[in-house]
Parts: C-alpha cells; sequence; structure tokens
DNA sequence: TCCTACGATAGACATTGTCTAAGTCAAGTG
DNA sequence: CACTTGACTTAGACAATGTCTATCGTAGGA
C-alpha cells in the first residue's frame, strides 16, 4: 500500500502513529492538499494530532526529498507526494485545481549559460495557469 | 522617468501622494520587492502612508496589469514591475535574490493536448532555482 | 522490562494579508 | 477660485498560515 511509508522507514525513521497518518493522507496521485487539510484529515483517523506534528512531519518528508512542497498560489504551500517522477503544474485559476502534467523538452536546456549570472542551476518548476473544463462551463 | 506612473495616469487613476510613491518605489528593473519592504521603502518618502494602502495599490497595479505577482517562496509574495517583456525567474535557494532571465523556446508549446486535460490555459510561469555566484564562494 | 533520546503536544507568537468604519482629498463643476 | 462628491487613505482589528518553546510521552534498543 504506502510506498511513502515503506520508502521512509527504511530511511531510518522512527515510525509513530502521527507520521504513519500524515503518509497515509498524503499517498496517491493527484494529492495537493495544504498542511491544514492534511491536518483535518489526519484528525478523522487521529483525533489528538496537533497542528504542529503535521508541520514538522511534512518538513521532514520535504528535506528527505519523499514530498515537495508547491506553491501555486502564494497563500498556503500544497505538499506533493509523487516526488520521484518529474512533473510540472497546471492551475485552475478560479476554483483552484491542480494537475500534475508532464510537459515535453528540458526547460533547463532553454536557459542559455549568458542568463544564468553564474547561477548553479539545480532544478526549474514550471506552472501552467488557466481555467479548467469544469469553471469554463459553469462559468 | 516612472513609465509605471505614466501609464497608470493615461488609465484614467485618480493620482494621489500615496500611489505614486508606490510607483516610484517600484520602478526599475530586477526590482522584486515585498509588499512590505514597498511599504517601508514608501515610509520614508511619506511617513504617515499605511499598510492598507500599499496592499490596496500593488493590488490595482496587478489587476490593471502593470504590475506582476509573483510567489517565488510561499512566504510572502513579490511584486514586479517588468510586466511588459515577457521573461521568467531565477532565483537563489540561499539567499534568495531573483533575476529576471528570458528562456529561449515556449514552454506552452512543450504541453501537448493530450496533457491539458480540457484547461484553457492563459499562461506559464517558469521558476530556475539554483545558488547564485555570491553564496556559492562564501557557502 | 527499563531507559533514553527522539517525537508529540498545546498554545503563544510571528508574518503576511484582508476588512471596516470613519476621515481626507483630487479633480470636475460652476 | 470655492464647492462638492465619490474615490482614496487611515488605523487597527481580524484572519490565515506558519514557527517556536517548554513539557510530556513513547518507540525501540539494551
Amino acid at each position: 500500500m504506502s510506498d511513502l511509508l515503506e520508502r521512509l522507514r527504511g530511511r531510518g525513521w522512527r515510525m509513530t502513529a502521527q507520521r504513519r497518518v500524515v503518509a497515509e493522507v498524503l499517498d496517491g496521485d493527484h494529492v495537493h492538499l495544504t498542511a491544514d487539510e492534511v491536518h483535518a484529515r489526519a484528525v478523522t483517523r487521529l483525533p489528538e494530532i496537533s497542528r504542529a506534528t503535521v508541520y514538522n512531519t511534512l518538513g521532514e518528508m520535504v528535506t528527505l526529498g519523499e514530498v515537495i512542497e508547491v506553491a501555486t498560489d502564494g497563500r498556503a504551500k500544497r505538499y506533493d507526494p509523487n516526488a520521484h517522477r518529474p512533473h510540472q503544474h497546471l492551475v485552475c485559476g478560479r476554483c483552484g485545481a491542480i494537475r500534475d502534467v508532464h510537459p515535453a523538452g528540458d526547460p533547463l536546456a532553454d536557459l542559455p549559460d549568458t542568463e544564468r549570472f553564474g547561477f548553479t542551476i539545480s532544478n526549474v518548476e514550471v506552472t501552467y495557469r488557466g481555467i479548467c473544463p469544469n469553471c469554463a462551463t459553469t462559468a
């Protein structure tokens, strides 16, 4: 079931009920929850889990590279467990829906040396913005 | 001097000391200030300007399309007056420095129809992340 | 089973942004 | 130039998100 949980265990993580619940809540494709959404769902399974623990746990998962932090709207950060397949995001400007997408080409290759200003570039984040089909019809 | 101010006046904006100061603070290339940084600089020129006015004014400039809102770090939004030349951003993960860059190619063209899920896509945001030369040496 | 270091907790605090009610003023009108 | 009016500004309360601290609990090895 939870690949995420397996990978974390393999890294010597001390396994607690709280961490298990957070990992379970995050598991799946096209999951992009905010920290508070993760907390809300975790509470239904483990009522006494605290906000701080959710924030800590998510932060550790990000540090370990098992979860990606996405800032699509300048509001709350979202957490994406799909960290091992490179992908970009498509965001609906009206309802905020997010899809994982896989563009062709390599955006890194598109940035010539003269435009790198001596930076050592480690990754590229691409966010496509538009209106989803659902919002387009109910406009 | 302030092209930004000229364009705003041309759109029927009521010109006030506060708006003038905000526009002046934002003027220039490679300017990517947070709202509170804008406020801090505005206060040195117009001590009684309020935070709410700075937020309002920046929001209006964004609505008018004269300034772009950039969320490079999930913290405070940054405001980029260089709205009329399409460009992307290069961000230092250590010190937070931001440069405007102009990649070759069109990222929109890289997203095949099968990956658009019926969305009507209006724009693409690309953020290159890395370490700037300054931080690389003082590591 | 016992220990202990690592993890969890509640809640204060910090940062960023939004809203409201009341006062002020830019700019058109006469 | 003085008047008027509605748009603009203000202070400060409030809201949303995230961080920190001191204390308590417990996973997992000895």
